[in-house]
DNA sequence: AATGAATGAGTGTTCATTCAT
DNA sequence: GATGAATGAACACTCATTCAT
């Protein structure tokens, strides 16, 4: 019982790192049989022999089925985090229309890298088998964006930032989504110009200074 | 005895109209389990049961599971569209600003009368589940606004309607729904204004010099 | 109540007509979707469908299932019969070889009168469903061949003839269904006078006054 | 837990073990299900029921209804075979009518063993569920008797072995059966004699006067 | 006589989960 | 820890038969 909490700070001991490990195979067999089978043929009985493992042993590190679908979609949604969040990193001095854009380029990569598997978690999962990571990673970027707004948007438009927040979020996120599974006979150079210009126009320029069309 | 042949065209025969309610019994006990019960539990059987039938008498009305469940959302996607469609009836004049704020308004109001299978449908089950209503409806929509925003809209900007008409179709449909869904801490009113705003600033107001089509 | 039963003699009320032409209906019905679905696959309501009646109006020509197949079966075993029967008819004045040449062939014919069929009720069908013609058709033809031993064949072997016209009847009844089910790659020609050496030799050549090889 | 692992290769697991016992149980609950409702009857559900386990451990050991029945029925094919192949492993220096006698006495003997079940195989299953252990036979013994024939019989008789071969086997096959499941009132002494007569006088006695290959 | 909607027990099969080893 | 045989309720669907009309 009394298992110490990682005792020399970020270390990990032996059985757990095997853990570890065991955890990931399990998911990544479980993304290739989603992939290969679809969600409805998706069962344990094929992502343990997928995994190579007993499914017995399935339970040994999920409690069952809905855990192992939702990490194999969180661990997407890390991926997909952790992709931007690294593209985005050296474009942290970019202030409006050019921060729109490049997070909307970053957007799309990481989008694209999987259209696969995105177009699986998008179409064929039910919201609710998704895990919490995306709710999650909404609200915290809603967050950023609204204290950006806070700080640098124009004193004319009268909106609380956390409903421009909330608007743009939810607004960028679908949009790029759709943009990547549908494939509308649009260029993706214009698709970026046309989300920016609607972005930039929504919540105003940056720059106060900047004259405003006549309402 | 003496039934009458269906002298006039459009008279149902006493058939048909046992059949067409017990068409419309079943499909609202699929609802029912829908709600109840969820996608993944929503068995044909326990469909019949709900309905008060064996589950053979189904497979009369029928040729399906999927196709029960497809008319389950297809009745709800038609029950929407006639709900839009008779709200915007009778707006059909307006233009720019005025048309935005009545469509999302009447979008609004269609989407709110049954919030809890709108939630189903969008969280429940997977899309490739939901028929091909909404896409067509995507799809028309998306043509009338291509074709508004050719006629109307100022020559300021540059891309073409079809562009726009896809982003804002599709804008219009996800925030509307989630607004409707989440329920953030954003008054309709606000929500509305907003999403004006930010639709008129996108496709452009209309040009007030540019002579306009006569109505 | 007091239905007159046939009042004079051969005659048959319009009633019983419609009902011998409609059980003949349905038993076509069931051949043709014996033959088109196979035995597992043949239910009471595609003979119906396929008889352009409605499944309960099976129930007022037959009990069950199982005699509509069985007299589906009959009607083909009759159909044999009455073809053999004619192609027999003007051979009764022969004896010995050129008799049971004459029967083989005949017996051939029929049977390949509509293989297709022959093939179903002998290989699909378990013999259980077969009806009684079959074997009625058996024992009355042994009857026939035993008194026909009994009459014209010599006297040094000295087994019942009961006992030589079971063994024949089944014998040939077997070998002819066979070669026109299996289509050995012997010739028609052959195959009968192999037939016939086999059956001569074993029952005796008819006339008393042929010498027999030593035994 | 010191486990073997098999060091000789013919030694089976504990696993192998378990496992083959399951098949024998499933096969004989098979069997006695057969006999008991019949084949129309036979659903895997009552398989399961009767080997006294749940019906989805039936898949663990089969792939479905039809390779369960299968089984039964090869399992009753390869007894008969074997049984057969023992009564005339002491006999195979016999030729001529000893041979065949020997022959048709295995054959009955091998037939009554388990005459309940070779009426259900003969009567109650479509021919096409009856694997191919019954063909392959045929043909084998087919050409073991157009072998013989070809190397003993006299010359005065003109069809080939193959004809003669092709007739034989059938005859030997159905008429046993047949004796056996009919029991027509003809003791098996006669009926051993009237079918070797026949045979005998069918391909012809060896001719005495022919020198014979040397056993 | 004829209908055909309704039945409901039944089918073969799957699969998340358990537990003795 | 790991196994994998065993489970058994559940599934989608069928069909011989009935019976109110």
């Amino acid at each position: 019982m009394a298992r110490s909490r990682t005792p020399t700070a970020l270390r990990r001991t032996p059985q757990q790192e095997r853990s570890r490990a065991m955890v990931e195979r399990i998911i990544a067999a479980g993304q290739r049989v989603l992939l290969r089978d679809g969600y409805e043929k998706a069962s344990t009985n094929r992502v343990a022999e997928e995994a190579g493992i007993s499914p017995g042993s399935l339970y040994q590190y999920f409690p069952g089925k809905e855990s192992i679908l939702a990490a194999v979609v969180d661990r997407y949604s890390a991926e997909l985090s952790t992709r931007l969040t690294a593209v985005l990193a050296d474009r942290l001095d970019e202030r409006g229309p050019a921060l729109v854009r490049s997070t909307l380029d970053g957007l799309l990569d990481a989008l694209e890298e999987n259209v696969e598997f995105l177009r699986l978690v998008v179409q064929e999962l039910p919201r609710s088998r998704q895990g919490s990571r995306t709710a999650d990673l909404e609200q915290r970027i809603g967050d950023l964006v609204a204290a950006y707004l806070a700080i640098n948007r124009s004193q004319t438009r009268g909106a609380e930032p956390a409903t421009s927040a909330w608007i743009v979020v939810r607004l960028v996120e679908h949009l790029t989504v759709q943009y990547v599974l549908e494939r509308p006979s649009i260029s993706r150079a214009t698709f970026v110009d046309e989300m920016t210009a609607m972005i930039v126009a929504y919540v105003g320029p940056p720059d106060a200074t900047r004259t405003r069309a006549p309402s």
